[in-house]
DNA sequence: TCGTTAAAGGTAGTATGCTTACAATACGTG
DNA sequence: CACGTATTGTAAGCATACTACCTTTAACGA
């Protein structure tokens, strides 16, 4: 064990890909093919529907690009409708289908479920207490990301 | 703020986030094109001259296949060198070049130093506490990640 | 109205981080 | 020694997660 181990760093990749792993084989035992930046966009379109990619994108803090295959694939799933704004041309409605709504009532108690799993070695406090320090750091350090969250007002 | 923002599955992929643009900040403002990845690499590398590919992967927990690109990219970098192993010719001999052993001990600090950066919004308390309570985490989730980290004896 | 600026979405390119599959090699037991 | 099994590396493919750049469209000031 480095003193490399022990860097948050490393430990906070540690706990993404440990994070990501649960969500993938919680998926698969429902038989889905869901990711977890595609379930953050249905439940973000599920609250807002009509916003355009731009907004999706600071909403779930990612960038637009990446937003753009996201919702790509969403859409050849038949879970969202994308169409051109006429009111902004520039930009693209998006609305989640019956089918992506239904996949989201579907898949957001088993999301909610599976959270503390990501935790499981830690206790009911201190479970709490990690979520509190990570929102924490997580709200200091929003606009050094590539993609800050964007709440809107 | 849904609750969704609350979720320990979104903050951690929002600390990882903070932390890679972090450490791409830091290199670039040193001129280097260095990534998380190749620093873990170059860093096991250092202590275990002569690993080859599969043990280096499970030393930073990283699946083979992304490590083999990881480590095709240092050798164009001059970083690294990779020779078969004579012993077991299915495997390949990684030790690190004088350039790569310098660039090492040039970001070494820097590395270190930046990891407060990361949990800036944290008194020394509460980043103790959290990397304390990380630790115990991804400690405990270790086997449900697809790469498990692999401590050698 | 014209010109500048800015914003939305897209393409192309790079690097992670996986899955599945396969060839080559090593290793085990009978 | 032969055969089945396990392991190493790699190829192909997919989905994030970016950068840089471009086109289209809107907004705004002079």
């Amino acid at each position: 064990m480095t003193i490399f181990h022990r860097m948050p760093g490393h430990l906070i990749r540690r706990l993404n890909q440990i994070a990501v792993s649960i969500f993938q084989d919680r998926m698969q035992g429902l038989g889905l093919d869901l990711t977890p930046v595609q379930f953050a966009a249905l439940d973000a379109l599920s609250d807002n529907p009509g916003i355009d990619q731009a907004t999706l994108a600071g909403m779930i803090a990612h960038d637009r690009v990446t937003i753009g295959g996201v919702v790509d694939r969403l859409q050849t799933k038949g879970l969202v409708t994308r169409s051109v704004n006429e009111k902004d041309r520039r930009s693209r409605r998006l609305v989640l289908t019956e089918a992506g709504e239904a996949m989201l009532a579907r898949i957001v108690p088993v999301v909610s479920d599976l959270q503390d799993e990501i935790l499981c070695g830690l206790s009911d406090d201190e479970r709490a207490a990690f979520i509190a320090l990570a929102s924490k750091a997580a709200e200091a350090g929003n606009d050094r990301s590539r993609a800050p969250l964007k709440i809107r007002a």
